[in-house]
DNA sequence: TGATTTTTATAACGACCCATACAAATATAT
DNA sequence: ATATATTTGTATGGGTCGTTATAAAAATCA
């Protein structure tokens, strides 16, 4: 999508960008996020990106593979948070808060009010008649809870789990409380309150 | 909205409606549910019910209004089934997978694919921008958590739940249970996943 | 019967939807 | 300079959006 000629030395050869993709669907993003999919316009996103309709069509394709583009750079990003979390070498109960302070992190980030999780907020809607797009929420739904799962395997290896704990159960659990702050964020609770969810969430998983 | 001369006894002056309010409202939830608030013209709507636009509109008032009753009805409904699940004097985990198999059965209903839901399916995303719809997103989240919460309170007031739980806690897990649920059924998962997610879930919350 | 009341369907309004045709703008290549 | 390549903004299709004006239809009341 990104045409690159860097490592050609040669520049390229028509008129110039005068935007760049990346920012671009950053905007994009960031629109779709607060009024979903359905409710996000293209001119809309035009008027976030500054770009006229016909640059975004040239850029990204048309207003779905806009989306499902925007869909999986946040899948990205949001799997890398958690891995992130979840990665070091932290007691599991502070591990799994890193996660979710790190989600918190991002639903509450930009102004105004919380828009939560963006597959939560704007992917699942569309999910019952999108197909590219319930594909991809199918499988990040399946990799967080497996991240969350290796994760409590490890716990269990290193005895900081009971031996009779199901690390897959658990991970059910874990993914479960993250969709629930999902939901409350962009419903308004505050963010303090989903903290303290957590926390709660995190003692009773941990045992 | 429904206007009743039933005990008048004397019939009602003008041309007797064609549609039944209550049926077309039904109709009305069942495109709403598929595609979302954004996603669903008042022309489908019109298609669904059988209904002319200003028909429509001299029921309800206009898309917004139509909506919000759809949604009122909803949560009427879902915690009706959930309360009554947890009313009975089953033992503490039976109740909650009671209370699970009755959302499932939501869930599940219709024809075709699942569609999980119709809160977590179609309010969450409109939730960001409409007060209106947050407000009651807000309210039934909180309804529910405190059906659980009672239901836990009165499970450890009969020694079912250890004297050191606490239920508000066991609430919000239960609850987490219930979202994560609502958003895997709209993404795919089939119904024999989700009941056994709900049973290991209710293993951990019960101790 | 004719007046009144209420619901109905047809047709249409302006606004907005996604998408594109077009030509001007701006770069390199020859 | 001229040709070629690429992106740009304007302007606009053709369609759909939510909503409403209008008048015919179908009932009761006088």
């Amino acid at each position: 999508m990104a045409r690159k000629n860097s490592e050609t030395g040669s520049a390229r050869r028509g008129r110039p960008p005068a935007y760049d993709a990346e920012t671009a669907l950053k905007r994009a993003t960031e629109t779709f996020w607060r009024a979903g999919y359905s409710g996000t316009s293209l001119d809309k996103v035009a008027a976030a990106t500054g770009m006229s309709p016909p640059s975004l069509y040239a850029v990204f394709g048309n207003k779905h593979a806009l989306y499902l583009e925007a869909l999986a750079r946040y899948w990205e990003m949001s799997l890398a948070a958690t891995r992130e979390a979840l990665a070091g070498d932290h007691p599991l109960d502070q591990a799994l808060m890193l996660a979710y302070e790190a989600a918190l992190s991002i639903y509450f980030s930009g102004k105004g009010h919380a828009r939560g999780c963006f597959v939560v907020g704007t992917a699942v809607t569309e999910v019952a008649e999108d197909a590219a797009i319930r594909k991809s929420v199918a499988t990040g739904l399946r990799a967080i809870d497996a991240d969350f799962e290796a994760r409590f395997r490890r716990a269990q290896d290193k005895g900081e789990l009971k031996p009779d704990a199901d690390p897959a159960t658990l991970a059910i659990l874990a993914s479960a409380t993250m969709h629930t702050i999902a939901i409350r964020a962009r419903a308004g609770a505050s963010r303090a309150d989903l903290s303290a969810i957590a926390r709660k969430a995190v003692k009773v998983i941990c045992g």
